[in-house]
DNA sequence: TACACTAATTATAATGATTACAAAGTAGTA
DNA sequence: TACTACTTTGTAATCATTATAATTAGTGTA
């Protein structure tokens, strides 16, 4: 199932001008796969098996060029590094301020808002960003144990 | 008039039993003066001529306390480095894709996507983070020109 | 006001993510 | 198959942020 979006992304990228290297190949892969938005180091350390000498700049490369057509989104906290979204249909992130953890929610878009950034400001919008922060059932449940 | 502001935050510090010190005070009172969301070196950089001798490490070292008392909230973007942000009421940011610059706006609060996004995932939300992103009108005119 | 206690500052080194660079390799096209 | 520009690799460099230890200085109390 997920190999139509794997192979819609090598579209995208062939259109694009971008060659497809293997290396290329199995970081989509994994992003698309990956349900635990990944840092890079994460998707380097995870590919070590299968491509003993990839670079780590490779990856960074890669994830720039998919962000270039994107493909992916880059999400930063507040964090030491970032981490990297397949980019499928809209939706938002809501983070554990205790664990970190990260859940996906879907959520009809902001239009509103982007409409009255744009009138307030003059900008003309392009997207935007939401996350939110809470507590995880998990360490709620914790807590209250304690 | 931000005078107060300024002896509010003080105040806060102290409630917190932060001692006041020079480099705190002038740290303070920069980020809320600022309009643009300094960096710690641009903030390190400002102050420089008052204090010679203070240490990056103290204006990390104080960004990180006034996290910790709300006092200031932390941006990060796809950038290198850290933007502050002093709170007063709520408002959002606008960030132009092209040359980075940050606008503030005001909205009504989004307590209905809170609202969603705890009763789906079960977190028990705390805050939300929102940005727009897109042209500004600066770079508009300069696209059309060219 | 002076003292003592403890937190804050300084200076510097260390860490760790990300980027730059040059050499070697390779995908895709003719 | 051969060419060529784009990629990868390996490594060094950069840059933000944090850690550490010694020194300094707020602030509550006598």
């Amino acid at each position: 199932m997920s190999e139509v979006i794997l192979k819609d992304a090598l579209n995208t990228l062939k259109g694009s001008g971008v060659r497809i290297t293997p290396q290329r190949h199995a970081i989509l892969e994994y992003l698309i796969s990956s349900k635990s938005h990944p840092t890079a180091d994460e998707i380097y350390k995870s590919l070590a098996s299968e491509f003993p000498n990839m670079s780590v700049a490779t990856v960074y490369n890669n994830l720039r060029v998919f962000l270039g057509v994107n493909l992916i989104k880059e999400l930063t906290f507040g964090d030491v590094s970032s981490r990297f979204d397949f980019v499928t249909h809209d939706h938002y992130h809501i983070i554990c301020d205790e664990c970190g953890k990260i859940v996906d929610f879907h959520h009809p878009g902001l239009e509103e808002v982007e409409y009255l950034a744009s009138h307030v400001t003059g900008f003309k919008v392009n997207s935007h960003r939401l996350e939110v922060y809470g507590v995880c059932p998990t360490c709620a449940a914790n807590e209250k144990a304690n």
